[in-house]
RNA sequence: GGGCGCGUAGCUCAGUUGGUUAGAGCGCUACGUUGACAUCGUAGAGGUCACAGGUUCGAGUCCUGUCGCGCCCA
C-alpha cells in the first residue's frame, strides 16, 4: 500500500478528507459526561468570537491555529478537551455592513424602519453568518461545532438580560447625562475603549477674551504678576488668553477657569469676560483641576463639549450649553451665522471672524491624540448625552487582586502590568448604543413616569397599570454580550451541566489590542457571577505584519488570504509557518508580495515528513513488526541513540508547550525530525532495511524506525495534523500492541524517558564529527561523491577507531568512504583531529595540494589555540576558579584539556606537513 | 505628560536562572540526481549582538546613559 503514496506532498488530497473522518469519528465533540460521569480532566478553550460577517485573515488564521495546537496537545494528553467555537454579533461593524447594502439600492436604515431593518440584518446574517466558521475547518480547527454559538442567540439574550437587570439591582448600572464619545457618523455613544487616539498634527489657537472695564485693576495687577495671557488691546480694552485645539468650541464656553492657587489671577476670578462672536459674557472661576504650569495657566470651559470641562462645570457651577448637533452641525445654541455648519467649516468660520475682529492671537503647530471611531474612523465628538453606565469600580476589586495573587497569568507577563494599571485607573462603561442590531437594553418607561428593569417583558406598569409603555430604543455594546462568553455558551443562567463540567475555563488565547475591551471585562464579569476567573492563563499573541511591519489589513491591501495558503500550500504548511514564528511577545510577519517564500518553511517541511514516512512505511514494508521490546538485544547503537534523542525530544516539546514557547516547540521538533531523524538515522537505517542482510538487525531496524516514526508523529501533530495523521493511519503497528484509533487521540508521548542514554548519545556524536571531518577534507579537495576513498582513524577514545571497522556500511553512506583502516597514516593525505583527540587522515595521493594543506592546518591550529588561550587565561585566573561553580570550572578544565591535546595533534601533524 | 517594548548574519527573527566556538529560516556561493524527498543532499561565505560607560572571575543576557524605531495610556 506504501507504494501508492506519491513522492510530493498534495494536501488538497489528503486534508479534506481527513478532517471529515475526525468530525464523523466525533473526537472534537466533548459531553459533559466526559468530567461529571467518567471524571475526566476538562481542558477549556472559549473562542475568541470573531465578527459574524468577517472573512477569515491571518489574524485569524494565527490565532485559531495557536487555539488548535494547545487543544490538540491536551487532547492527546487524555484531557477532555473542548474549544467552543461560535461567533461576534458585532453591533456597528454589521449595522455598518448591512447600511452600505442598502445605500447601494439607494436606500436608508430610516427608510425600512427598525423593525424591517434589523430583520434585514437577520437575513444577512443567517445567510453569510457562518462562513467564517467554515472557514476555520479549512485550518483544521478542532472545535466542537456542535456547541456553535452566536451572542444573539436566545440562550445568550438571556444571560444578557440577567446580568443587565442584575447588576442594575445592585446599582452598579445606572443611567445618567455626561460627556461621552459621539460617532457623528454611526450617530451612537461609544466607550473610551472604542475611540481610538490618532497621532495628528493639528494648531493649537490662542483665543483673546476681553475682559469689562470693571476689571481693569486686577487685569493690570496679574499682567504685573508676570501672567503673559494677559494683555491689553489697541482699545485700551485687556483680555485674557485661553489656547484651544478646537476653536469651535469656544461658541459653547461658558466660562474660563484658573487655578485657586494661582495668584497671578486671584483678582480675576469671579470677574465677568466677554465671550466673542456670541454677544454673551461669562464668568472667571477658580478650579483645582487647572494646571497653571501649562500654557498660560488659564482654560476656557466647555462643559458640553469636553469631559473635563464637565467636570470643572459641576464643581464649579457653569452652566453646560450644548452647541452641537447629533451630526457634529453647529446646533441652535450656536450664533445664528453658525448655525448649520459643520464642525470643522465652523471652526475655520470661528477663526476667520476672531481674527476680523483682532481676538486671535495666532496658533503654535500641536501634536495630539485626536479619537476616533474604531469602526469608522470618524473623529469622534465628545458629547453631553444622557446614555446607561456600568460602575466598574467594585467589579474591577476581585478582578485585580486575581492578578496580583497570580490566579490568573499572563503571557507574555509584561502584559499583568498593563492589566493591573487599567483597573486600577478604570473609568464607568458607557455601554448604550444608539443602534439597532444588538441586545436591546431591558428597560421600559410608562407614561406615568415609572421605569422598569425586568428579566421579562412587562405587559402593564405596576405602578399606574397602563399598557403604553415603550422600551428603551438602544442597544447594547457588543462587549456587554462578549463579555458574558465564557459562560454564556454553557447555558447560563441556567444550571446546565455543561457549566458545571466546563466553568472555568483554562486559556484565553487573544491579541493584545483586545485586553480592555474584552478579556478584562471577562474576568470581572466571571467573578461577579460565577465566583471566579473564567480562566487562568491568558496567552497574548503578536500582530501578523507585512514585510515592512505594516500591520496586515483590507485597506492597506497587503493581507494575505488564508484560504488561498491552504489552497496552494496546505493547511499544515500555514500552520507551522505561523506557530513556528510563535515567539512570545513577537510578531509574525509575512510577506505579502511572496507569499510562496513567505510558507516555502512550512510546505517544505510537511513534505519532508511526508518523504521520510514514505520512505519509511516503503522500506518497513507490511510484513509485522515486533515490539521494541522483544528486540531489545539487538538494538545497534544507531537504534539506541535516535531512541534516546526520542526521549529529549518529547520532554522538551513537552515543557515547551506548558510555557506557551510554540516557537521553540515547533522548531525543535523541526530539527529533531529533519536534522536527526532524516539526515542521520534513517540514512543509517537503510542499508539494514534492505531484505537479505542480518534478520535479526532488521527486526530490530523495523522496531525502532516504527517507533520513532510513532513518537514523531504523535509530538508533531498538533502543528501539523494533516500529515501527521495522514502518516500514522498507515503505519504498521507493532504485534499485540493496542492501536488507538486516531492519532488525534493517540496519548502524548510521556513514556519515552526510559529510552534517555547519555553515553550512547557521547559515543554518536563522536561518530557524527566523524564523519562531518570526513566530508569537509572531501570538499575541501573536490573529491566527488561518485568517488569512494579510504580513511584512517586512530586515536581518541578506547575502542573508538576499533568499533568504525564495524560502520563500513554507515560510512559509506555517509561519507563515501570505502576502506576504513586502524593503522597509522602514510603517504600524501588530508589530516585532521577530532575534538575527542582521534587522528583522521584521507590518503589523497595525486589531489592533495601540499601548500593548501598546510595552510588550511595552520588555520585549524589557529583557531583551536585561540580558544584555548582564553581558556588558560580564565583558568589561571584565581577568581575565576574560586568563585565559579565548581562544576562549570571543571567543564572548562576537562575542555581546556581535550583542546590541548587537539593543538598537539595537529602541530604534529603540521610539522610532518613540512611547515 | 506617564508607562512599556525593540535595535543580533543581506532579509525576517530566535537566544529566561549571566558560563565553551552567538543560532534558525529565507536568500547567497560551490558541488551533487547514491532507489524517501531537487518542496532534496553535502560543504561554505556572512555577525565589533545600535553606541558609550558600569556591575561581575565571566555580559547578547544585569544596571545607567546616548542615539534610532515602535506601541499603549492620559
Amino acid at each position: 500500500m506504501s507504494q501508492e503514496l506519491p513522492p510530493r506532498l498534495d494536501p488538497r488530497s489528503i486534508e479534506p478528507a481527513r478532517y471529515r473522518a475526525w468530525q464523523d469519528g466525533g473526537y472534537f465533540h466533548v459531553p459533559a459526561t466526559a468530567v461529571l460521569e467518567d471524571g475526566r480532566d476538562p481542558y477549556v478553550i472559549v473562542i475568541p468570537p470573531p465578527n459574524v460577517t468577517a472573512a477569515l485573515h491571518m489574524g485569524h488564521g494565527l490565532n485559531n491555529t495557536v487555539q488548535d495546537v494547545l487543544i490538540r496537545w491536551r487532547r492527546m494528553q487524555g484531557r477532555a478537551s473542548l474549544w467552543v467555537p461560535g461567533t461576534d454579533h458585532a453591533g456597528i461593524a454589521t449595522q455598518n455592513v448591512v447600511e452600505r447594502q442598502l445605500a447601494a439600492e439607494g436606500l436608508h436604515r430610516d427608510d425600512l424602519g427598525r423593525e424591517r431593518f434589523v430583520e434585514r440584518v437577520w437575513e444577512f446574517v443567517t445567510e453569510t453568518g457562518g462562513t467564517i466558521l467554515e472557514q476555520l475547518k479549512a485550518i483544521g480547527a478542532s472545535c466542537d461545532w456542535e456547541r456553535t454559538r452566536f451572542t444573539l442567540d436566545e440562550d445568550l439574550q438571556r444571560a444578557v438580560r440577567e446580568v443587565f437587570v442584575s447588576l442594575y439591582e445592585k446599582d452598579l448600572i445606572y443611567r445618567g447625562e455626561y460627556i461621552i464619545n459621539w460617532c457623528p457618523r454611526c450617530l451612537t455613544a461609544l466607550s473610551n475603549e472604542e475611540a481610538e487616539g490618532e497621532e495628528t498634527q493639528g494648531s493649537l489657537w490662542h483665543l483673546r477674551y476681553p475682559l469689562p472695564l470693571d476689571a481693569t485693576e486686577a487685569a493690570a495687577a496679574a499682567r504685573a504678576a508676570g501672567a503673559a495671557s494677559v494683555g491689553q488691546l489697541p482699545d485700551g480694552r485687556w483680555y485674557l488668553t485661553v489656547s484651544t485645539t478646537r476653536p469651535e468650541t469656544m461658541l459653547g464656553d461658558t466660562g474660563v477657569a484658573v487655578h485657586p492657587g494661582d495668584e497671578r489671577y486671584a483678582g480675576l476670578v469671579g470677574a465677568h469676560v466677554e465671550l466673542p462672536l456670541t454677544g454673551r459674557t461669562i464668568p472667571v472661576v477658580a478650579d483645582r483641576h487647572v494646571d497653571p504650569e501649562f500654557g498660560s495657566g488659564m482654560v476656557k470651559v466647555t462643559p458640553a463639549h469636553d469631559k473635563n470641562d464637565f467636570e470643572i462645570a459641576g464643581r464649579t457651577g457653569l452652566a453646560l450649553l450644548d452647541v452641537m448637533t447629533s451630526d457634529a452641525r453647529m446646533g441652535d445654541n450656536a450664533p445664528e451665522a453658525f448655525r448649520g455648519l459643520d464642525r470643522f467649516e465652523a471652526r475655520k468660520a470661528v477663526l476667520a471672524q476672531l481674527e476680523a475682529v483682532g481676538l486671535l492671537a495666532g496658533s503654535d503647530a500641536h501634536t495630539h491624540a485626536v479619537p476616533h471611531c474604531y469602526r469608522c474612523n470618524t473623529v469622534v465628538e465628545p458629547r453631553l448625552s444622557e446614555q446607561w453606565f456600568v460602575r466598574m469600580k467594585p467589579l474591577a476589586e476581585p478582578a485585580l487582586a486575581a492578578s496580583q495573587d497570580g490566579t490568573i497569568t499572563f503571557t507574555p507577563p509584561h502584559w499583568q502590568r498593563v492589566y493591573e494599571h487599567w483597573m486600577e485607573n478604570i473609568q464607568d462603561w458607557c455601554i448604550s448604543r444608539q443602534l439597532w442590531w444588538g441586545h436591546r437594553i431591558p428597560v421600559w418607561y410608562c407614561p406615568c413616569g415609572e421605569v422598569m428593569v425586568s428579566r421579562e417583558d412587562p405587559a402593564a406598569c405596576p405602578k399606574c397599570g397602563s399598557g403604553a409603555l415603550e422600551q428603551d430604543p438602544d442597544v447594547l455594546d457588543t462587549w456587554f454580550s462578549s463579555q458574558l462568553w465564557p459562560f454564556s455558551v454553557f447555558g447560563w443562567p441556567r444550571e446546565t451541566d455543561d457549566l458545571k463540567a466546563f466553568y472555568p475555563g483554562h486559556t484565553m488565547v487573544t491579541a493584545p489590542e483586545i485586553l480592555f475591551f474584552w478579556v478584562a471585562r471577562m474576568i470581572m464579569m466571571g467573578f461577579e457571577f460565577q465566583g471566579e476567573a473564567p480562566f487562568t492563563q491568558v496567552y497574548l499573541h503578536g500582530t501578523v505584519r507585512d514585510i515592512k511591519g505594516r500591520k496586515m489589513s483590507k485597506s492597506l491591501g497587503n493581507g494575505i488570504d488564508p484560504l488561498r495558503v491552504v489552497e496552494e500550500f496546505g493547511a499544515d504548511a500555514m500552520r507551522y509557518t505561523i506557530v513556528s514564528q510563535c515567539a512570545v511577545g513577537t510578531d509574525i510577519s509575512l510577506d505579502h508580495e511572496d507569499v510562496e517564500a513567505a510558507f516555502a518553511n512550512g510546505r517544505n517541511f510537511a513534505n519532508k515528513i511526508w518523504n521520510a514516512g514514505r520512505f519509511a512505511l516503503m522500506s518497513v514494508g507490511d510484513g509485522p513488526v515486533r515490539p521494541l521490546a522483544d528486540v531489545e538485544a539487538d538494538l545497534t547503537v544507531d537504534d539506541r541513540w535516535i531512541l534516546s534523542r526520542v526521549a529529549r525530544a518529547s520532554s522538551e516539546a513537552t515543557r515547551q508547550l506548558e510555557r506557551f514557547r510554540l516557537h521553540e516547540y515547533a522548531e525543535g521538533l523541526y530539527h529533531f525530525f529533519w536534522g536527526e531523524i532524516c539526515d542521520w538515522y534513517l540514512e543509517l537505517v537503510k542499508s539494514r532495511l534492505q531484505q537479505g542482510g542480518d534478520a535479526a538487525s532488521r527486526e530490530a531496524a523495523r522496531s525502532t524506525l516504527v517507533a520513532v516514526l510513532d513518537h514523531a508523529l504523535r509530538l508533531l501533530h498538533p502543528v501539523v495534523p494533516f500529515v501527521t495523521a495522514e502518516l500514522w493511519a498507515r503505519l504498521p503497528w507493532p504485534e499485540d500492541e493496542a492501536r488507538p484509533a486516531d492519532l488525534i487521540v493517540a496519548p502524548w508521548p510521556s513514556e519515552a524517558a526510559r529510552w534517555r542514554d547519555e553515553a550512547v548519545e557521547a559515543r554518536f556524536a563522536d561518530f557524527q564529527s566523524l564523519v562531518v571531518e570526513a566530508r569537509r577534507l572531501r570538499k575541501e579537495y573536490g573529491i566527488g561523491e561518485g568517488q569512494r576513498v579510504a580513511i584512517h582513524v586512530a586515536g581518541g577514545p578506547e575502542g573508538f577507531a576499533a568499533a568504525l571497522t564495524g560502520r563500513a556500511g554507515a560510512l559509506e553512506q555517509l561519507a563515501r568512504v570505502d576502506r576504513i583502516e586502524t593503522t597509522p597514516a602514510t603517504g600524501a593525505g588530508a589530516s585532521a583531529v577530532l575534538a575527542n583527540g582521534a587522528e583522521v587522515f584521507l590518503p589523497l595521493e595525486g589531489v592533495i595540494d601540499l601548500a593548501r594543506e598546510r595552510k588550511r592546518m595552520g588555520e585549524e591550529v589557529a583557531r583551536v589555540e585561540g580558544q584555548l588561550s582564553g581558556l588558560r587565561t580564565r583558568l589561571a585566573n584565581d577568581k575565576f576558579v574560586s568563585n565559579a561553580p565548581a562544576e562549570v570550572v571543571q567543564k572548562e578544565r576537562e575542555r581546556a584539556a581535550q583542546l590541548e591535546e587537539q593543538s598537539s595533534k595537529l602541530r604534529e601533524k603540521l610539522r610532518a606537513l613540512g611547515a
